[in-house]
DNA sequence: AATGAATGAGGATTCATTCAT
DNA sequence: GATGAATGAATCCTCATTCAT
């Protein structure tokens, strides 16, 4: 039974599966089969959609990523000086960001950068609007906003690398913590 | 005329092997025969010496960590009082260890963590390790040893990572300058 | 509003399609989609009339073998002894027949005889025809009705899977010139 | 029980089935399967030894070549004045090159330089090789060596195709009946 | 010790065909 | 009449792994 417009929804349903097979098994070594499966139809409609199984993985990055986005742009302007600040970090945190399979599949895309020119391309215009968002927030807080805002990507990044590494569910207040003990040192 | 002591010649070749490749395809997904070709032997023996390839890859990353571990190892005591924590930061930006096949490679072990029972106790193995030696450098730097050790390890793995995935050959010395800046902060 | 009539000439628009594309593919390793595609419809309406790809197929030959027929049959009756003579083998040489794209699909077709029964036959019967109209062509010319029939039949045929195999757009003059030359000598 | 030198044995039982299946299914719809079926091996195999199904095909079109080529060699000087050229035609007609599935197969390989490269550079050698043969056996034996040389060709291969599209067992006989016919016109 | 030989198990991708609308 | 949606069945190809020598 065919539906109409169909295609925005098995595009949407393929993204989310690929993301959630990606972040369960911890790696990109997911097969078409099991992403379609998830998504509820045969690998040949998934083909069909995207044409090939790196366009499937680059929409959920890009996914991912416009999400993210959406994430911080929806705690804006936030309040007082650091409110911009929180923002961002705080969406980093929230819980449809931090959930193990999110984080996971966030980070297994990263390492797909390395292989595919179209991820690193991704990647780099998040991390530029990442820095640059950091750039303006850090602005007035610190002498230092270009290191400072280095810094506290990395740091991000890494808090993300040893949560998923930690087995049991992701403890977004620990992370969130260490953050901002290190903001508030760092803001001193 | 078949060489005494063959065996751990070959181990070590095919660990190196593996090392290189993971690190060059920016993933695991190489095969046996690549590793076993670099290594310059056949895949059968490489089977024949590691009984599988997940053997290999866990072995690599064994050797990934005890080398880290000797590269802090050598550089203790250090000198003053801050010299253990240098000795280990060191470590970690050394030449040898901050080369951008060994770190992309670290990272990939990283991943295979989250599918490999015997890497993820690998890598907790070395996450202690890790956080006991920084503990023990920091007590007397900071009050919150346990805190700022956490802090260290995350950005530290956080450089690493954004090390690799910026492109041209690594920057050693930006990446230690961030952690020092971070510790001059932390320990002010 | 639905077009009366419309079958006719959807099926007319398949089969040229399927001419075309075949004798671009340089064979039958054409999908429905492409043919369909070219044809202005779904893959779905192209089933709909033919009922399967192979259908369309035995009808794009029908079609050819037709056309040539009729191609024949435009000349006829010529001037002079040889009149009939002339207007076959012009006939095979004349321009809408003798195109890269008609010749490529004729050959390809050809090899279809070997597959499916059904074109085996169309080809029986056009070879039959072509073989009698050559026999009632060259009585009077020839002692040899029969054989010189034979012999021009498979030059023509010759000539025309030479034509394809040569790069660049097929030479109607220097074909005729050989199948002329031929019979000159056959009839002297 | 793997045996030394495994590799030419292999190949040329791959290169016979191709030819084999080629000329059995009338086309090169064939599957690596069924052709490595028929060699008594893995398809898996197949593709260790020759890379891809093209290159297949390619080998079994370049060992059809060859061994047409040293089917003429076998005949040459031949006697007479006219012993070259019968040494050329008689080949075309030899039990081993003459059988259907040989045929078929050599037609279907002609059509295959229709879409790749190296195919129509092969034919292209073939092509030129018997040319110059035929011009110079046909030196001495009529004024018009060049234009004869062109029609044979195209007669030969003409032959050729209405031999596999008569059902049946191929007529050697008929078939250089033909031929000879023709020549006895031509030089005449 | 070492390897060439061999394969089973899978995985991405394609495509003719069907069907509900 | 016409099509978007959907899929089962194939097909090429890869690769870890085994084994006889």
């Amino acid at each position: 039974m065919p539906k109409l417009g169909a295609e925005p929804i098995r595009k949407a349903a393929l993204i989310n599966a690929a993301i959630f097979e990606v972040g369960r098994a911890g790696s990109l070594d997911v097969t078409v089969a099991q992403i379609a499966k998830r998504a509820g139809m045969s690998p040949a409609l998934a083909h069909h959609y995207f044409g090939s199984k790196d366009q499937i993985f680059l929409a959920a990055m890009r996914y991912i990523l416009r999400s993210y986005g959406q994430s911080v742009h929806d705690r804006l302007p936030g309040r007082g000086a650091r409110g911009r600040l929180d923002a961002i970090v705080h969406a980093s945190f929230a819980p449809q960001n931090f959930q193990r399979e999110t984080v996971s599949a966030w980070l297994n895309f990263y390492a797909l950068a390395l292989n595919s020119r179209e991820a690193a391309r991704l990647l780099r215009v998040y991390h530029r609007r990442l820095h640059s968002n950091l750039i303006v927030a850090l602005r007035g807080l610190t002498d230092h906003p270009e290191r400072t805002a280095d810094t506290l990507g990395a740091l991000i990044d890494g808090v993300y690398l040893r949560a998923v590494l930690t087995p049991g569910p992701t403890d977004a207040d620990a992370a969130l913590n260490t953050i901002m003990t290190y903001l508030k040192e760092a803001l001193a």
